[in-house]
This record gives C-alpha cells, structure tokens and sequence, in this order.
DNA sequence: TTGTACGCGTTATCAT
DNA sequence: ATGATAACGCGTACAA
C-alpha cells in the first residue's frame, strides 16, 4: 500500500493471479473479461493502489489524454473563468488540462510546442493572437489547436470567441441613445485583432446613427489600466474632449475611470464610460461599470469541444465560432451634461 | 523536414550512419563522441527536426525535467507574480513549469497527484494549505513538494512564504501609532494557516501597546470582498464599531471599502484600512490602499530553489523560509476622527 | 570511440 | 475468456 515505487500492471497481475493482459482488459473492456476474474482484479488494483502510468499508456498509444491551455499571461483576469469551461469540458471526455505559461516569451512558447510534439499533450488551446512559437518554421506541421477569446492570425486555427463587432457596436448604440454624439474610442490597436473588430463596432455604430467620426478622440492603447489613464491626460492637454469614453475592455476603462477621478470629474455626470468583458472588478467600481459581458464558461466550453472534435475527427466543424457578447447596464452611463461645450 | 510523425532518433541514426546509442550520446554526453561524428549527428538532428521524445525519456529515466505547479485558484491576485519567480529558477535549472488547476477539487488534486506519479512531473509546487489530493491515504509516499505563500498542515511540506505575524505586526503598529484603539481585524479563520498568524500578530501589538482586546470587533472572513463588504454590515448592525480596519488581505480591504463607501464614509477620514498583500489594485483604490508587501517573486524564486535543492539533495536545506513582508503605506490610513464616540 | 541489446509500463495482436 | 509477446522511443551497461 505504501511501497517506494508505484505499483505497475504486473503487481496487480500476480495478485490477482491472471496476466497483465487480462488486467488491462479489466480496466479498459471490462465486458470481455468474466466477472470472477474481473473482481480478483479489481481487489488486486484495491490492494496496490495502482494507477496506470500515464507515461507508458502515452508512448505505447501515441497521443496523451492532456490538453496543454498556453497562455501569454495568467494574470489575465479573464483568464481564470474561460479555463474552468475548458477544464470542465475536458474531464467529461476524459482529458486532463495543463497551463503553460509563456509570459509572451517566443521562447517559452517553443518549449510547450516541444512538450506536445513528445506527445505530452494531445492538443493546445491558444489564448494568444499570435503563434506562440516564434518563426514560420513550425507552421508547416501545426498541432491540432483552437484559439480562444481572439482569433489567432497566422496559420488558420479554428477560433471561440465572442463576437465583438457586435458587442462594440451594443455599447456604441447605448451612448448614441442616451444622446451622446462626442464619443471618444479608447484603446485602436493594429495588433490585436479582437481589438480591432471593437473598433470596427464603434465605426459601424456611428455611421448608423449619421454621427461624423472625429479621429481626434480615437486614442491608441494597450488595454492596461495605463493605457486608460494616459488617453484621459491626452484628451485633455489636447482639448478635445468627448462626453463619453468608449473603451476597448474594462481594464482600460477603469484606467479612465481614475483618470478622471482624478481630475475630480464625476461619472457618470460629467463623463460616460463604457468598458468590454465584465471582469470580475467591474461590478465593485465606482461607480459600478456598464459593460460588455463575454460568456466566459461558455467560451472555454465551446474551444474546448471543438478541440476534442478535432482530435477524433481530424478536422473540426467549424473554423470560427462567435458567441453572442450581452449588455450589461450599470451606473456609468448617462445622458451627457446640458452644457458640456462650456467646460 | 515536415513528416506526418514525429523523427525519432533512429531516423537520426540512419542518416547520420551511425547506431542510436551514439546519437543519444552526441546529444547527452558531447565529450564522449569524436568531433567528426558528433557533427554528423548534429546535420542529422537538424535535417529531421528531431526533438527527443520526453514520453519516452522520462519513462526510461524515471523522472521528468518539468515542475508542476498546483494552484486551488488562478485567479488569485496573488498567483501570477509568484508564479514568474517559479518560472526563471526552473528555467535557470532546466525545468519546465506545468500549471494544474485544481479548483479546490480533491478529485483533480488527485488527477495531478496521478500526473506526477506517471513520471510527467519531477516535482510539485503547492499553492494551498491543505494536501490537494483529498484522504490521508495519499500521505504515505508523498512527492518532492514544497509549499507556497502559505504552510501545508499535513505532510510537513517544506514552506516558503512571507513572515505572515511580522506583516500583521507592523500593520497594526502603524494603526496604532496613529491613535488608533479600537481596531478591528476582519478575516480570522480557523482553516488558514497564514491568516491565523496574521491574527496573532495583531494579538501581539495590541498586547504590546497594553490595548485591550476586544473579540467583538474580530470577524470571520474567508478572505473574498463579499466577507469584507459583509463584516462591515455586521458590525454597523451589533453597533460595536471600530475606527480602524485591519483587514486580513487586500481582498477583503477591497469589500471593507466598499461596504464604508455604500454607507457614504470617507476613508481614511471617517476609518482607516488596512490590507495584506498589495495585489495589483491595491494602488488603483480611491483612496489607495496602505497595505503589507508580499516580495512575490522572490517567494516563487526561493520556492523552486528550495524543491530544486529536495529534487538532487533528497532533503531540503531548510523546511521553512520566512521572507520579510514591507509595509507600503498609502492613503486609506490616518488618525482616527476626534468624535469618534459620538457618532 | 562506437555498437548491441535490454528494459522502462502499457496496449494490441495473435494464439490458445 | 485468457495468456504470451511484440512494439512504442529512449538511455545505458556491456561488449567490441
């Protein structure tokens, strides 16, 4: 029970008193083995404790039951709730999940590439708009991946996501409801292509609605909470100023939040924010932020089985699936002040 | 170049012409093969793309080169800075750094308990206070692991953390040496290890000072925003309240603010608050937060040292390092107001 | 300096 | 229904 070394097949065979091939008929086609043996087994596997190792059953099959998750940064805080769809996804069909961290580093990412190409994993899942593996080299023989949460742009990796066009255009339409027609879009982003298409929605919103777009109060960013601080300075040294801040996620939109806070505006009086991902802070700003929200379990899920698919199939279904991204209204919006011209 | 399987390293041997025990050597042992050969193998490997095969390796070898980390959480605020530290030690020591995440699971602790026993993983890196793997069966043969950011109750687990009573110790200090008297501690728990040091530091200064305790303003607390939000409500219930908050770590700092802030309390002018921890937010409050630095990284650094040393040692140096925690004071603390009573 | 052959723990094939 | 055995890819003792 408590020996040094684990038990192997072979342990529980000789207590069980059959050959290790019957014991792993036992464990893996249980009706092709009588159900006296069956039991004399299983009481030998009870006795030794055994497990099988993972490490022999992968080299002799030649694929592992592990799906590698790599991401660039696990600090993301939308992160942590897409992994629990993916893991709870994985463990229905019987796979593992492992977390490989690349801290953006090519380098990092071509050692998780070699960890599956050891058939340590069967699969990845890519939380990165980028191949994480540096060079074109490795394109030629890509694993089977599924990006999540933005597509991935090179090497044509089916992709989960929420479709953010539409949700862009959702926050857009709400400010140009509430009267707003100054709308600042904080956060334009040529590298990343969810960003992008967020940009995309605010476009299509204000030509909808026949509001003439002002470059001026298009700002650069990161998606960092500096990034969303920085822009507000920008806007106001500039003086060209909007009544409302749309912003490319909620990250950036308490940037501008402490931004003005600073500057002891008040929101939603004096400026609008709107924010996209409804992270878990959102709701405990101040005032609570009005957002996107992105169906993270849902998203996880979603990658996940079409991983899975793409394991047994070979191919997958699909090659972009977009999940419908939901308003969520708190208290950051309002109508624009009367007399915002006179600041 | 772009084979459908992998090469293996009798590819190599075969066009390299040589037999397999001289490639493993070139590779492993470069000093034991003539120059003229090794260069052969070396065109060889870089002609196939050959990557040895860690399945295989680790199964002939025994163990593995990667290192797995068990979080209970990877939302933790906590969690991605410690988790860099881990990386660059192993990185530096060439191992790799796997993430299994067990959401307070036993079940998938076990499944990661399995993932080592397999031989996939050399070592475990543990981010909780109990053994993840559920029973005490577990117990008996238990793998190199060395406890993170709190101490493991069962198994005497090495522990690598930061000095949870000095932290608290100083926290309460500078409450204290701002007038405080009535100071409460929100988040003692029977279950936490690190949080009931903090506890007993705040014990100590009290102690110290000659103030006396008083047991109605110390709350229970898991350490969420929603315990801080909601041991504020219970306090302004019972009418026992204090002028001070000492909060057992930034997250339930966050909620304490928040509960004061939907009362329409100014902090620090009305009470002060204290955190543990500074997470990243902590310095994006309104006010922000005066809280105890944890050296993040360095704790993840010494951790995966520590293991590293257990992996080639058989026993570590040390089974417990305390890192000295800095107080980082901000603005969420002052003196107490003079009318305190009257309110 | 290099090659041969065995074994790590499994699963699959083929007998029995 | 069960057992013997080959094979997965690698590292190394031993032989040459």
């Amino acid at each position: 029970m408590s020996n040094s070394t684990p038990a192997t097949i072979e342990d529980v065979a000789r207590i069980a008193e059959v050959s290790i091939a019957t014991v792993s008929r036992a464990i893996h086609m249980p009706e092709k083995v009588a159900n006296s043996t069956r039991l004399k087994v299983n009481q030998a596997i009870a006795i030794t404790g055994y497990t099988t190792n993972a490490m022999a059953r992968s080299l002799r099959l030649g694929r592992s039951n592990m799906i590698l998750v790599v991401a660039p940064d696990i600090g993301d805080p939308n992160f942590s709730n897409i992994l629990i769809g993916l893991e709870n996804e994985a463990r229905a069909h019987g796979y593992g999940v492992l977390i490989g961290h690349t801290q953006n580093d090519a380098q990092r990412g071509l050692e998780y590439l070699k960890f599956f190409n050891s058939n340590q994993a069967a699969g990845l899942i890519l939380f990165t708009g980028i191949l994480p593996f540096g060079h074109q080299m490795v394109t030629a023989q890509l694993p089977p991946s599924v990006g999540v949460f933005e597509p991935v742009f090179n090497g044509g990796i089916p992709y989960v996501g929420v479709d953010d066009m539409e949700g862009a255009r959702k926050a857009v339409d709400l400010l140009l409801a509430e009267g707003h027609r100054k709308i600042a879009f904080i956060g334009d982003s040529r590298t990343r292509l969810a960003y992008n298409r967020r940009r995309q929605g605010y476009d299509a919103g204000l030509d909808a609605a026949g509001v003439p777009k002002d470059t001026r109060i298009v700002l650069e960013g990161d998606g960092t909470i500096e990034s969303g601080r920085h822009a507000v300075e920008q806007l106001f040294m500039r003086d060209t100023l909007p009544t409302a801040f749309m912003c490319v996620n909620d990250q950036t939109a308490i940037g501008v939040m402490i931004g003005l806070n600073a500057r002891s505006y008040n929101i939603p009086q004096d400026f609008s924010v709107t924010g996209f991902d409804d992270v878990p802070q959102a709701v405990f700003m101040s005032p609570s932020l009005t957002t996107i929200r992105q169906p993270r379990t849902a998203i996880g899920k979603q990658a996940m089985a079409l991983l899975l698919e793409l394991l047994s199939d070979g191919r997958p279904a699909e090659t972009e699936i977009l999940l419908r991204p939901d308003l969520v209204v708190r208290n950051s919006v309002s109508a624009p002040p009367r007399n915002w011209q006179k600041r």
